[in-house]
DNA sequence: AGCACGCCGACT
DNA sequence: GTCGGCGTGCTC
């Protein structure tokens, strides 16, 4: 039999303690599958593994030692293996790593978990009262279907010990079930909702792709409002009527609970929940019905690409250019790419959903290996606002002021009309530099080289690098001079102390992620800005992701020049989308929006794109510098990233490092640096970066792990390689 | 990752 | 003499 090792057979077991290769082991009593999660001896400790393959058997026989126990989990299917493999040979992220993020389930080993339901038992209890009557009711409306505890005592509102009470009587009856239940089965003809013609265009395309049943895909793209959601929903249900799974992934949690009641809304149930924010139990619960088949759609974050699914049919990465696809925890990736890697070894479809999609994806789709779908009427006829820029060198404009008398004009006549302004600044708290007047000090964070940030409804300054805090001094820690320090620039809470004064009249609320101790609390309060509970909003970037405000008519932008600063090549692109995104928020319905962006250079390329709306000319113009320039997506690069907690060794490193290329150089691809990276301290440790640069079509992973190689890293130093870095200043 | 081994400086 | 710092190497 393919893939069986009998008792004794040489195994290979890969387990997640970072050894640079499986180990040979014997195979235990009863034998075990190829890809079986396993519990083996090393060294003094036991350990979980996985059988990767037949043991290579170069190893003394005699020191080889038996696995402990197959554990009893559904083994690790050969596309998820494959992944593993393809993805640490991508990410030059060795196999261990890769093993560690597909185990991240709690005591999956473990047995069975059990728990206690309660059912119809027999008779009648000693003494009729209210309280017990209730719960017999309750069990006999379930018809012999059984409950828990808790669902039990809540139908029937009661406390546990009445049902205790009806137990030992005997007259409902307890019982131990397993706690790892299916989820409940999602319809795919529930709730469909009736689409215009262009989405139906849409949807059909996409369920095309699914009963291929073959690898492809589709670069969705649509504006706010254009009904991406309502079309890749079409997909997942083409999915699950191929009895096939589904995986939609989102940029970020506090979107997850919307997503999951429009999930319910039409397929008649809620599916699977994969991210940080879900239980342990939950979790692991999610992990072995994904494996079994008894999920059928997960809705998670990029650690879901992961999961063991059994028969995975499509992947629908939403939001696909969001920058926190790509983010350190540990492995470097990028959850589109990886997506798409995924899906091709599964025979799966990829759906990438974005209204501004990432420069990456559309050249792609220029090149034609991925679909391109784009939807372009919005729901109830309106379009994408009116924008006009605010020439803010003909603004007059007292310092320590940002809103310019045009646009606090036009936010007058919206809130006398009875509708929704927003001002977006990019930037939380009040002020992101507090100077000194007598000796022009900077407060600094003690840790990282980054600025602290005033933060006055905390009370405190911030570092947005490392979260570090503390309250705002008296005196210069420099010069102690008191009552000198001035808060510098805006912030949005500075920006809600102007509006304030601007526009006495309104109500005004301000939405940044620091001002709400939890992902509730911010839901709940976008809720109730949006049914109107305020006149002007003020935030940060966070109003840009997928929250609606149907009374929201205007968009004034502070600062539309923001991302532009700085070197980074991303910069344009970023800018492009944000602002596109944020524009996007003003008009819906039948009431048509308008943006006004103030802005110090209305002629610059990129605020001109954007301001025109001409979208193909942006990137084809973008896409042109890039590949002039050589870099991503027309050439490739790496970023190597060393630290430590001693500046100067992190630099002889470096040095070195660039020195000595000659694996590089032999393929074609140069180093520049080193340089601090953009942040140059971290937590109180100096971080030097290095670039390499190639051209597309060379070997790059295999000169860099050469490159690298030659170097040894001793004490404190450290070196994570960084393959498709987001950016590249 | 853990853990043992071993080679140097410092102390009762 | 021996205690303990951490650099190096091994785990099937």
């Amino acid at each position: 039999m393919d893939g069986f090792f009998h008792e004794g057979d040489l195994v290979a077991v890969l387990t997640t303690q970072p050894l640079d290769r499986p180990l040979d082991y014997r195979a235990p009593e009863g034998g075990c599958w190829q890809g079986a999660f396993v519990e083996v001896p090393l060294g003094p400790r036991r350990v979980v593994g996985v059988i990767w393959g037949p043991g290579k058997g170069d190893f003394d026989y005699a020191k080889v030692r038996p696995v402990t126990r197959v554990l009893d989990v559904a083994p690790m299917r050969d596309e998820l293996r494959d992944f593993l493999e393809k993805a640490g040979a991508y990410t030059l992220t060795p196999l261990p790593a890769m093993l560690r993020l597909a185990t991240r389930a709690p005591a999956v080993g473990d047995a069975p978990s059990m728990r206690k339901i309660y059912r119809k038992g027999e008779g009648r209890p000693d003494r009729e009262t209210d309280a017990r009557r209730r719960v017999l009711d309750v069990l006999d409306e379930m018809g012999g279907l059984a409950l828990t505890q808790k669902e039990l005592a809540d139908a029937a509102g009661v406390t546990a010990s009445v049902i205790k009470g009806l137990v030992k009587q005997g007259v409902v009856r307890e019982e131990d079930a397993p706690r790892d239940t299916p989820y409940p089965r999602l319809d795919p003809d529930w709730g469909g909702k009736a689409l215009t013609e262009d989405q139906q265009a849409g949807a059909d395309d996409l369920r095309d792709g699914v009963r291929s049943g073959r690898y492809g895909t589709t670069l969705l793209k649509g504006v706010t409002g254009s009904g991406k959601t309502e079309v890749y929903l079409e997909a997942v249900a083409e999915c699950l009527r191929q009895g096939r799974q589904a995986l939609v992934l989102l940029p970020e949690i506090a979107l997850t609970s919307e997503f999951l009641t429009r999930v319910e809304a039409r397929f008649g149930a809620r599916p699977a929940e994969w991210h940080h924010g879900v239980t342990s139990t939950e979790r692991r619960r999610a992990w072995k019905m994904i494996a079994t088949g008894g999920a059928q759609l997960v809705v998670g974050a990029r650690s879901a690409l992961f999961l063991p699914f059994r028969n995975l049919g499509l992947v629908v990465v939403d939001e696909e250019h969001d920058t926190s696809y790509k983010q350190e925890d540990g492995v470097l990736y990028n959850a589109r790419d990886m997506a798409v890697l995924r899906a091709s070894l599964n025979d799966a479809q990829v759906v990438l959903a974005s209204a501004t999609p990432s420069l990456e994806s559309w050249a792609n789709a220029e090149a034609g290996k991925y679909r391109r779908l784009t939807l372009t009427s919005r729901f109830g006829e309106a379009v994408m606002p009116e924008m006009r820029p605010i020439d803010m060198r003909g603004e007059d404009l007292p310092s320590n002021r940002w809103i310019s008398p045009t646009l606090k004009k036009a936010v007058t006549s919206r809130i006398e009309r009875g509708e929704q302004a927003l001002l977006f600044l990019n930037r939380r708290g009040y002020a992101p530099v507090t100077i000194c007047r007598a000796c022009g000090h900077q407060i600094g964070c003690d840790h990282c080289d980054a600025r602290m940030v005033e933060h006055r409804f905390a009370k405190r300054l911030v570092c947005h690098q490392c979260g570090e805090s503390k309250p705002l001094p008296e005196a210069c820690p420099s010069c102690e001079a008191e009552g000198k320090l001035a808060a510098v620039g805006p912030g949005v809470e500075r920006m809600a102390e102007e509006a304030r004064e601007a526009f006495p009249e309104a109500r005004i609320a301000v939405l940044s992620s620091d001002l709400y101790g939890s992902a509730r609390q911010l839901k709940a309060e976008i809720e109730e800005i949006a049914n109107g509970g305020a006149d002007l909003i003020i935030g940060t970037r966070l109003v840009a992701k997928g929250h609606n405000f149907p009374l929201l008519t205007l968009v004034g932008v502070i600062d539309a020049d923001l991302g532009l600063q700085g070197s980074d090549l991303r910069a344009a692109e970023r800018t492009f989308q944000l602002m596109r995104q944020v524009a996007g928020r003003a008009g819906r319905a039948e009431k048509r929006g308008i943006a006004l962006m103030q802005t110090y250079q209305p002629e610059h390329p990129v605020i001109r794109a954007i301001l025109s709306g001409d979208e193909e000319g942006f990137w084809r113009a973008e896409a042109e510098e890039r590949r002039q320039a050589g870099v991503p997506p027309y050439g490739r690069m790496a970023g190597v990233i060393l630290s430590s907690t001693d500046v100067q060794e992190v630099f002889e490193l470096g040095n070195a490092m660039a020195r000595q290329d000659g694996a590089l150089r032999r393929v074609g691809a140069e180093v520049y640096g080193p340089a601090p990276a953009p942040v140059a301290r971290v937590r109180g440790r100096h971080r030097v970066r290095l670039l390499v640069k190639a051209p597309k079509g060379v070997p790059l992973q295999r000169a860099l792990a050469e490159w690298a190689g030659q170097f040894r890293l001793k004490g404190e130093l450290r070196m994570a390689i960084d393959i498709d870095p987001q950016s590249f200043m």
